[in-house]
DNA sequence: TGAGTTGTTCTTTTT
DNA sequence: GAACAACTCA
């Protein structure tokens, strides 16, 4: 008879001790997300109640608990966010976090098929088009088509791609009902519509290129058509934790899904009351599909806020409970104490930035530091008069959002022919490279991108030269620098250096108005490629990452003092700060005038609010101008945004612009401003 | 066919 | 103020 021997189960959690004294620096609602188990979680958590550093704080506690860092995935919204978190979890490791996955949905997806392109029958040194490169492609067929001039005014290449875009993030809807819903005045051209999607998806195709929808898409596409593929990726993806989920859309969620499919362990969160991306396909809708794509979801909520004084969240409260969708949560402070938000009108758009620059200049002699402030507004263009004003008063600012240096005219040229070496059947890249040669238009350039990426010969060979004279010597000098740098593996600082040489005669020729300025951006983006490992690393930060660069380019001019921040409210998702500035709150820009006639839109404008609202700690003024001017029509008066009217004196106060009556300075208001200040802290 | 000029339209937010 | 269509001239 065998001895018997009673073995005993094992413990779940691994015996390790942990070093991070987790329950102590968390609250209760924080600690139960961090620690909680497997299976899919929905965290829903208010603005400024420490989710970031909840994320930070799992990550951490997965890795302590045994699971390896490379079997986490962190998407985030953007590739700062995921790389911030990701340090500030290494700090309370001891590095111990440096292996986890993270970055943007399109980013992770970027990866994945540059490893298994060649399964969906792509190249895998397929080109990454931006939205821009997108339209030009777009441009490209709608001309061959002949379809620029088919009767009734065809949409512009930008719409085009919107419309495109819009289609693809909605992969239940076609493109008539995307049609009828957002663009009714094109729905004449429905058929000659469709008929261009499928030429564009063709197009791709054949010459390797994808734009930022398809990278989502063929990422599902791959999973379904390859179970072998997917069992593998996901297999690598114990735990999934996505940031901002109410801001993905269909395609994103379809994503997650995949990725948690084999060990289903999920932890989505968001704020369904700061979905801003509508426009871009996502639906805050996603944020309550969730527990029915992941049955068994358990729902958890983060509701203290640890940012804003309570006057600040009085305001933030009232705005959002203007929503025709409710949102059951309402924002608490331990932070009673504090000044109420001020509402300011001024005169005119020059005397608004004027406040503003003194105000700062103020709160900093208070010892507020310049960039523990943030001036908001909705576009980019709402701060030209701001940025002049700053610039005159020597005050360093970092501006967010808006136009990206990698969106410029020039500096597209010169990365084209660097995403030539790396794709030489890049077609859009062919079609700038070529037109900026004299002779060749765009009629020229599309006969000679058909030879050149038809023929399977080593790239940038000329064999023989049917072409017209007129350019041929330029065309040879293009294809013999090309080949050059394609057969000889020159760093990349050396073969953009070689390539702006070649094209500094034509920018000086193609922009004599201001070439100097361009060319400076060129020889910065040169030495900034010194950072980069690889041609393709270089050009794939460029494209999915654009406000690093624009954030970079201002560095070296700010020595001393981090600068003053200036952010489209988008932008700065995420973020917060000492003093909030929110200018132009009008009626037409904020709620913008597209949103005026659709209720859905219209309470994106007001979740806008409410996000920019509630990026501020202690202090926050909103101020608009009450008269603007308009060139060509003189100037107007304007009416405050309908989203802060009658609001009583108790939750918005309202202030008022006086000019110091002295002689010498009747223009001016009082630059220290001391008189006008809430009082200190 | 390309280059250059003029008049018209539209103007947001981002990976 | 840019992008685009429509025009003229070489």
């Amino acid at each position: 008879m065998a001895r018997r021997f009673v073995l005993k189960p094992e413990a779940e959690a691994p015996t390790t001790r942990l070093t991070v004294d987790y329950a102590g620096q968390l609250n209760p609602q924080q600690y139960a997300v961090v620690t909680a188990g497997g299976g899919p979680i929905l965290v829903v958590a208010g603005a400024g109640t420490g989710k970031t550093r909840t994320l930070v704080y799992r990550v951490a506690y997965l890795v302590e608990t045994g699971t390896p860092p490379e079997e986490i995935v962190l998407l985030t919204f953007t590739r700062r966010a995921a790389r911030e978190m990701l340090a500030r979890a290494a700090a309370l490791l001891d590095g111990r976090c440096e292996r986890v996955q993270g970055g943007t949905f399109h980013a992770f997806c970027l990866g994945l098929l540059r490893r298994y392109a060649g399964r969906l029958g792509y190249p895998s040194n397929f080109t990454v088009l931006d939205a821009s490169d997108a339209a030009d492609v777009i441009d490209l067929l709608r001309t061959a088509h002949g379809l620029h001039r088919s009767g009734r005014r065809f949409p512009r290449k930008q719409t085009i791609q919107a419309i495109f875009s819009a289609a693809a993030s909605h992969p239940d809807a076609d493109l008539e009902t995307i049609l009828e819903a957002r663009y009714p005045q094109f729905l004449e051209h429905l058929e000659a519509l469709q008929a261009l999607r499928e030429d564009y998806a063709c197009y791709k195709r054949q010459h390797g290129l994808m734009d930022y929808d398809d990278l989502l898409a063929c990422t599902i596409e791959l999973f379904r058509q390859h179970p072998d593929v997917h069992r593998q990726v996901a297999a690598r993806c114990r735990h999934v934790l996505v940031d901002e989920y109410q801001d993905t859309n269909r395609l994103q969620a379809q994503i997650v899904q995949a990725l948690a499919a084999v060990h289903g362990n999920v932890m989505a969160v968001g704020d369904d009351a700061q979905s801003i991306y509508r426009f871009r396909g996502a639906d805050f809708r996603n944020i309550f599909e969730f527990p029915r794509l992941f049955p068994g979801t358990r729902i958890l909520k983060l509701e203290q806020n640890y940012r804003s004084t309570q006057p600040i969240l009085d305001l933030a409260n009232r705005i959002i409970r203007r929503a025709h969708h409710r949102y059951d949560k309402v924002l608490f402070s331990e932070r009673k104490q504090g000044e109420r938000p001020a509402i300011v009108p001024a005169p005119d758009e020059r005397t608004e930035s004027r406040f503003v620059c003194q105000m700062i200049l103020a709160l900093r002699e208070q010892g507020v530091p310049l960039h523990q402030m943030a001036v908001l507004f909705r576009s980019s263009h709402n701060a030209f008069d701001l940025e002049m004003e700053l610039n005159r008063r020597g005050i360093p600012y970092v501006k967010y959002g808006g136009l990206k240096l990698s969106e410029a005219a020039h500096v597209k040229d010169l990365l084209a022919y660097l995403r030539l070496l790396e794709n030489p059947k890049d077609a859009a890249a062919w079609n700038r490279v070529l037109q900026l040669i004299e002779g060749i238009g765009p009629r020229t350039a599309q006969r000679l991108i058909e030879w050149i990426t038809s023929a399977d010969a080593t790239p940038f060979t000329l064999e023989e030269r049917p072409f017209s004279p007129r350019y041929a010597e330029a065309l040879i000098r293009l294809f013999t620098l090309l080949r050059q740098l394609w057969e000889t593996e020159l760093p990349l600082e050396a073969q953009l250096t070689e390539l702006l040489h070649y094209y500094r005669p034509l920018c000086e020729r193609r922009y004599y108005e201001d070439y100097p300025k361009r060319l400076q951006d060129l020889e910065h983006l040169v030495s900034l490629s010194a950072r980069f490992q690889s041609r393709a690393a270089f050009l794939e930060a460029l494209v999915l990452d654009p406000l690093e660069l624009t954030a970079l380019e201002v560095e070296p001019l700010v020595e001393d003092e981090p600068p003053l921040v200036l952010s489209t409210i988008h932008s700065a998702k995420g973020l917060e700060f000492h003093t909030v500035f929110i200018i132009h709150a009008l009626e037409g820009i904020l709620p913008s005038a597209y949103a005026l006639n659709d209720p859905e839109a219209l309470d994106e404008e007001l979740r806008l609010l409410y996000v920019a609202v509630t990026r501020a700690r202690e202090y926050l003024f909103i101020s608009y101008p009450m008269v603007r001017y308009q060139a060509g029509s003189g100037s107007y008066l304007t009416s405050p945004s309908r989203f802060l009217e009658d609001l009583p004196e108790e939750i918005l106060e309202p202030w008022v612009l006086v000019e110091e009556p002295t002689a010498s300075s009747a223009y001016e208001l009082p630059d220290s401003g001391a008189s006008a200040l809430p009082p200190g802290d």
